[in-house]
DNA sequence: CCTTTTCATACCGTATGACGGTATGTATAT
DNA sequence: ATATACATACCGTCATACGGTATGAAAAGG
């Protein structure tokens, strides 16, 4: 194979299978050759043509993987009929509610071994979730009336956190019970904050990821 | 170099040296032969001798980090003269407090960075500071009245993950600033899992912690 | 009590294979 | 005609394995 016509295919070919590989084996553990393995025909020059490197691909990874869920963060922040406590209410929500996340827990083994993927979802957290979606949300909190704090920036911080790291049971390995009371904590800690964003519903569908989780095991 | 008599001395050296260049150019840049090179002699067959494998030196130089941090941990945990909620503030003035963290922060540049290490830590927290030293104290307070909850072991994870992930400068590379709002937040949080831990003595210590850290950089 | 033997352990130095990355060549689409 | 999309051969570095040597200490023999 010589050029192709459409070469964004096989960018996305590439993140696809390196995607895969990281989730099943482990950044560290994945070679090149793994990748290229797997890519059917491609070869090591075609990989270094759309990354510089075995890191770039992690980070393009990393962006493919949350970049569905930052629209969906987009969406809400942008909505002009919600409060900043009723949109955090709406991204918590939605955050449990979508099937996407059925299929990563399906493929994925924990992350507790994978230290790189691990550490890149954690600077995705902090460096775009926490500062682009929930820190503008809650100062919208602040301005209307519906939150209270003097420190937007950090508790958006530690919020989301809480939320996508400590309360992921991909990271954490965490058995429905734990989940559970994961979720009761969290709960706690956000009436402590003012914050009533935590519903019985959402609660019965924390406990439906969680056994799909398990029983992928 | 001939055969030493006490070869935990070696250990030592190699730990020690390890943990340097761990901290300064990071895990995954450092070389065995960088710590070779740093060893005044020994070479590759002396470390392989002594530990199994890079990633074991690793978990040897992290456990040495927080071995003294485990001590004092445990002399509060066993401590008789206080209630749990005592004890929870006496850690958290103790670990602000102890001068060794000072030379950690002149040397050790941000483990943002260094994902390898940074999950070293993580890993420790969350699997030996929660459930052997938090967690029990957590339970003791629920024996004596002071603490109220129905998940001491969920509640000793998210106290911790916060304390020594969140409010690390140096894994978060704060400004003092940053550090004094988090340490707010921090606070607010405590209070609203009645836990009234924070006075404003530790406020003016961590804020020159942070200013040493800021200073090494 | 001294010497010799035995054995485990500390350490050396090189070989090896895998890996990430690069330089260069070539065919194809525009 | 030229820039792009790949293929291929190759490089340097790295972690690790391993055969071998030096040394100490304990046990056995005198």
């Amino acid at each position: 194979m010589a050029r192709n016509k459409h070469p964004e295919e096989t960018v996305n070919l590439i993140l696809d299978v390196a995607s895969r590989l990281f989730m099943e084996k482990g950044y560290e553990r994945t070679s090149i050759q793994d990748i290229i393995a797997n890519l059917g025909g491609l070869s090591k020059g075609a990989i270094y043509h759309h990354f510089k490197s075995k890191e770039d691909i992690l980070v393009a990874v990393t962006d493919k993987m949350t970049e569905e869920s930052n629209r969906m963060l987009a969406v809400i922040r942008d909505r002009m009929d919600l409060t900043g406590q009723e949109k955090l209410k709406a991204i918590f929500k939605e955050s449990i509610a979508r099937p996407v996340q059925d299929e990563i827990f399906k493929v994925a083994p924990n992350l507790s071994t994978n230290p790189r993927l691990l550490f890149s979802v954690f600077s995705e957290t902090v460096n775009t979730a926490a500062p682009d979606y929930i820190r503008p949300i809650i100062e919208q909190g602040i301005a209307d009336g519906s939150i209270q704090t003097e420190y937007p920036a950090e508790l958006a911080e530690l919020i989301i956190l809480a939320a996508n790291i400590w309360m992921n049971p991909m990271i954490f390995d965490d058995s429905v019970e734990t989940s559970y009371r994961k979720f009761m904590v969290f709960r706690q800690m956000m009436r402590g904050f003012g914050l009533d964003i935590v519903d019985d519903e959402m609660l019965g569908r924390l406990q439906e990821l969680s056994t799909i989780y398990q029983k992928s095991k």
